[in-house]
DNA sequence: CTGTGTGCAAACACTTTGCAGGTGT
DNA sequence: ACACCTGCAAAGTGTTTGCACACAG
């Protein structure tokens, strides 16, 4: 069980929502809003349990959040990041074709100059069009 | 009355609320939510007109949509679109200590490589630190 | 055994829709 | 006069909270 591994690891209780979620989060490559995983998870987990799950994931840094250009909330798995580090420079992409999204986790946001005055903490990018499926 | 000839050209009539959000819009620098206009503009005017205010002017290409880091929906006018020609790839900024969102209509959003097989067609940028006010 | 996670019910926030009546041009 | 805009009521969606019970370590 690698997911039992990486809840120990994050200081989780192993449960079998958590344990669901992860796994699914792991083995798909796209961004998932909640929606998403509810539908895609066993019937037997409330929906409640489903957002608690998610935000403990987002509070251990497990995952991320994403936004896509109509302002619904994804998350994925930091790949980049370790526990101790987080990194979130990197871009995000989506479809309009397919609607997914998904992190471009090698395309790092360039430096952008800001005014006098402004300082910039952190960036987040979203690109939208057609990803190299749809793209042909 | 600068409103109601901005809204005949736009070909949208002009009406109280109308009238009142777009003023505020006008004279407000930074991009506002719903509950934010709600608040601003004289109580009588029902929240769904407003919605519908908004959407209307977005159909038209008054203003464009800002979404924050944390998904929330704000408005804020198109400073550089004609009603023919639409550009939006400027960077929005978001104060994390006063918490306003504006465009940084002068900063440009630059080039960023997308790997093979990926075609870009809108590229949106949010910076979040501090702004020319709150940073001292 | 103890603290944390879960399920259920309910509340809350945001946004949309349908309809009847009112208003701008 | 007519099309379009508005207000109200209601419903849809997404998310949070309180509480009692269940379960992992």
């Amino acid at each position: 069980m690698e997911t039992k591994k990486i809840l120990n690891d994050y200081k989780l209780k192993s449960t079998p929502c958590r344990s669901e979620v992860l796994q699914l989060l792991i083995s798909n490559e796209h961004a998932l809003s909640h929606s998403d995983i509810e539908t895609k998870i066993d019937d037997s987990h409330d929906r409640v349990t489903v957002y608690r799950t998610l935000k403990s994931f987002l509070s251990k840094g497990i995952i991320h959040k994403v936004l896509d250009d109509e302002g619904i909330t994804k998350y994925a798995l930091c790949h980049e990041c370790s526990k101790e580090e987080h990194h979130h420079e990197h871009v995000h992409f989506k479809c309009e074709h397919c609607g997914q999204t998904q992190c471009l986790d090698n395309v790092k946001i360039p430096d952008i100059a800001l005014p006098q005055g402004f300082k910039s903490k952190e960036k987040n990018v979203l690109i939208q069009g057609l990803c190299n499926q749809c793209n042909n």
